[in-house]
DNA sequence: CGCGTTCGGCTAACGGTGTTAGCCGATGGT
DNA sequence: ACCATCGGCTAACACCGTTAGCCGAACGCG
C-alpha cells in the first residue's frame, strides 16, 4: 500500500466527516470532492480507488480505538468493565465509522502491521487467556452491533444482558483471601 | 407489505440463488431478470422494489432458521449446545443470507408478526432468562461473524472460545443431588 | 361472438455510481 | 529558458436501480 501523500490526508479527513455526519449511502466520490471544491475524477489523483479511501478510514479508526482501549484498561481496578465501557463509548460516538470497521473482512494487507495486535492487546490482558478474550470479544461485539441496528428492545434489560456478559467473562479473582465486592 | 404472488416467490427463490452462489455485489435486477430469461424492468411487475426482495430473502431465512433451532433444541440433552450448533451449522451454510439477515436493522414491518420473537424462543428456553439469552445472542452472533469475515485465526484456540462462551451461559443445573459430568 | 381489462412481457431512457482517458495551466528544478 | 511533474479539469464508459409507455395474449362476460 502506497504511503498517502497530504492532499490524500485531507481527503480521508473530509471523507470521514461525510461518512460520520451522514452514512455510507453519502460515501460517494463526487460527495467527497464537492466537500472539497474540487471534481470526482481528480481524487483519483491522490487516492487509487474508493475502497483504498475506506480503507484509510478504517486504519484511522483502529488507530483511534486502540488509544482508547489502552487508556482505559491502563491500571483501572476492573480492566475488563473499563474496556467495554470505551469500546460502548467508541461504537456509539463513531457508529458508521464502526460497521465499517467491523462488517467486511480486515483489509490487512493495507493495514500498518501489528495494529490488529495492539487494538486487541488491552482485552487480551483484561481477561486473561487467549480464548476467552476472542469469546469476550464475540459478546462484546455482538451487544454493540444488535444496539447499532436496534435489534435488542430498549428496555432495562439489555442493560442486564450487558452485565451478565461482562460477569460471564471476568477473570477469576487472583486466588488469595479475601472476595471481590459486586 | 403486498402478499406475493407466485412468480414474485420465483423471482425470490432465484434471487436467493444468486445471492447464496455469487455474493452481493452480483444480487443486481439485470442478473436475477437473466437468470429468469428476462429483462429486469419486468420484475418490477411483481416486485416493488429490490429492499423487497432482500426482505423476502430475510424472511425465508429467518423462517428457516426457526424450524432449524426448534429441531436442535426440542429435547435436547445440552438445549444450549444444540442451539449453538444448529446457529453455526445454518450461518455456514448460507453466509450471505445471515448477512442479509443481521448486517441491517430489521425490517420489521415488513415481517410476519411473531416471526422474530419465534426464531428467538429456542434460545431463550435453552438458558432460561431474558437478559442470558440477549447476552448469549450476542456472543454466538459475534463469534459467527467474526468467523465468517476471517477476523479470528484458524486455530484451535476459536474452538476453545467457542466452548468457553458456552460454558459461560449455560444455565445452572436444576439444583437437586448428582453434579453434571463435564 | 366480440369486447374490454388485466397481466406480464418489452424497449427506451433517466439519474446516480465508480472509474478512465486525455487535456491543460501552474510550479519548480536544471 | 526549457521541460517535467503536479493537480486540477471535461467527456465519457459501463453498470446500477427504477420509471414510462407500448403491446400481445389470455380471460371474464354481456
Amino acid at each position: 500500500m502506497r504511503e498517502l501523500g497530504p492532499r490524500a490526508r485531507e481527503i480521508v479527513a473530509t471523507a470521514r466527516e461525510v461518512l460520520e455526519s451522514e452514512g455510507p449511502r453519502a460515501l460517494t466520490m463526487r460527495r467527497i470532492a464537492d466537500e472539497l471544491g474540487i471534481r470526482a475524477p481528480s481524487l483519483y489523483k491522490h487516492v487509487p480507488h474508493k475502497t483504498a479511501l475506506e480503507t484509510a478510514i478504517v486504519v484511522d479508526g483502529f488507530q483511534e480505538a486502540a488509544q482508547r482501549f489502552e487508556a482505559a484498561v491502563d491500571g483501572a481496578a476492573d480492566p475488563l468493565g473499563a474496556f467495554v465501557d470505551a469500546y460502548r463509548a467508541f461504537a456509539a460516538a463513531h457508529p458508521h465509522v464502526y460497521r465499517l470497521m467491523t462488517q467486511r473482512p480486515l483489509p490487512r494487507d493495507d493495514m500498518p502491521p501489528g495494529l490488529e495486535a495492539r487494538t486487541a492487546a488491552p482485552l487480551l490482558r483484561a481477561v486473561g487467556s487467549p480464548q476467552r478474550a476472542r469469546a469476550a470479544w464475540a459478546f462484546v461485539h455482538g451487544m454493540t452491533v444488535l444496539e447499532l441496528d436496534a435489534r435488542l428492545p430498549d428496555d432495562g434489560v439489555t442493560e442486564d444482558a450487558w452485565r451478565e456478559g461482562i460477569a460471564a467473562f471476568r477473570p477469576p479473582p487472583p486466588a488469595a483471601g479475601r472476595p471481590e465486592e459486586h
